[in-house]
DNA sequence: ATAGGCGCCTGCTGGC
DNA sequence: TGCCAGCAGGCGCCTA
């Protein structure tokens, strides 16, 4: 579910509840198995390490600890991580719950699907390694032109597809995909190599255009996501095209259009983002 | 080597 | 009302 707007969101709302805070314990609160495998082994080692800093990339949510070993949690489509009293009362799919010192309250990560997970990371090396096993690309606000050019150049597939590849730009996902591309006014299947140069710039900044617009608004929630406060986003309120199939288009009115591209439902407008 | 498809899970919605 | 297919903010593995 949740793509950069909701990860940035959750990394500023954990950076004040959790740096300088003491992980006193880390216990498991279900037996379901997540996408990477828990480690017993890692729980020991995180009791009693302080929060130094939380942060961002891509996807990832990475909070380092004062041992310089660092947590990471992806969200997958239905992650939650959220600080809350320890009193409150369990939710349905809690998976971890970190006690947090001092204060009366918990880190939780609940998670539905299970298609996310926290791993423990020993070391910035050992971090680096996930990043780099994972291909993970550039972030978008710090993508070079040439850069981006050269990524469309190189690859036979179309540009909703491109901009959905971690290891192209990473961050992006279904939503801020077709946004992005609505913005720019690009068809979806258009292959990337045929890009022009100021097509490819235009999408560059409508790719940051819309996370930024989407991180001030807190980022989108359709279903699941909340931030780390446990608070929804506000963006879903500005799509313009994602989740509108059939809708008026805002710029010209004629219906949006849904397809299936890159094995997702891709939306766009037929007449403000043609084909050729 | 690239690109597409499928599987992983659970929950919700819409159509019959 | 009930059932069931289809769909969902993601990724990683397999195959052609």
């Amino acid at each position: 579910m949740p793509e950069l707007p909701e990860v940035e969101t959750v990394v500023r709302d954990l950076r004040p509840l959790l740096t300088g805070r003491r992980l006193v314990a880390v216990r498991r609160a279900s037996d379901l198995a997540l996408r990477r495998p828990w480690d017993v082994a890692w729980a020991e080692r995180v009791a009693g390490r302080t929060v130094t800093g939380v942060r961002r990339r891509g996807k990832w949510i990475i909070l380092d600890l004062d041992d310089h070993c660092a947590l990471v949690a992806h969200l997958g489509m239905t992650g939650q991580l959220t600080v809350v009293p320890a009193a409150r009362e369990l939710a349905g799919h809690t998976h971890l719950v970190f006690d947090l010192a001092p204060g009366d309250e918990q880190l939780r990560f609940r998670d539905s699907r299970r298609f996310g997970s926290v791993t423990w990371h020993e070391g910035p090396e050992a971090l680096e390694a996930l990043f780099r096993d994972a291909g993970l690309g550039p972030e978008p606000f710090e993508l070079a032109p040439a850069v981006w050019r050269a990524s469309l150049a190189g690859t036979d597939r179309a540009i909703k597809a491109v901009l959905l590849d971690q290891t192209v730009v990473a961050g992006v996902g279904n939503i801020y995909a077709d946004e992005a591309l609505y913005r720019a006014r690009l068809h979806p299947a258009r292959r990337a190599r045929d890009l022009g140069r100021a097509e490819a710039e235009r999408l560059r900044k409508a790719v940051a255009g819309v996370l930024q617009e989407a991180i001030d608004k807190r980022g989108s929630t359709i279903r699941n996501y909340v931030g780390g406060n446990g608070a929804a986003g506000d963006y879903q309120e500005e799509f313009r095209v994602y989740g509108r199939t059939g809708e008026a288009c805002p710029r010209c009115g004629r219906p949006v259009e849904r397809v299936r591209l890159a094995g997702r439902s891709t939306h766009y407008c037929p007449r403000c983002q043609p084909a050729g």
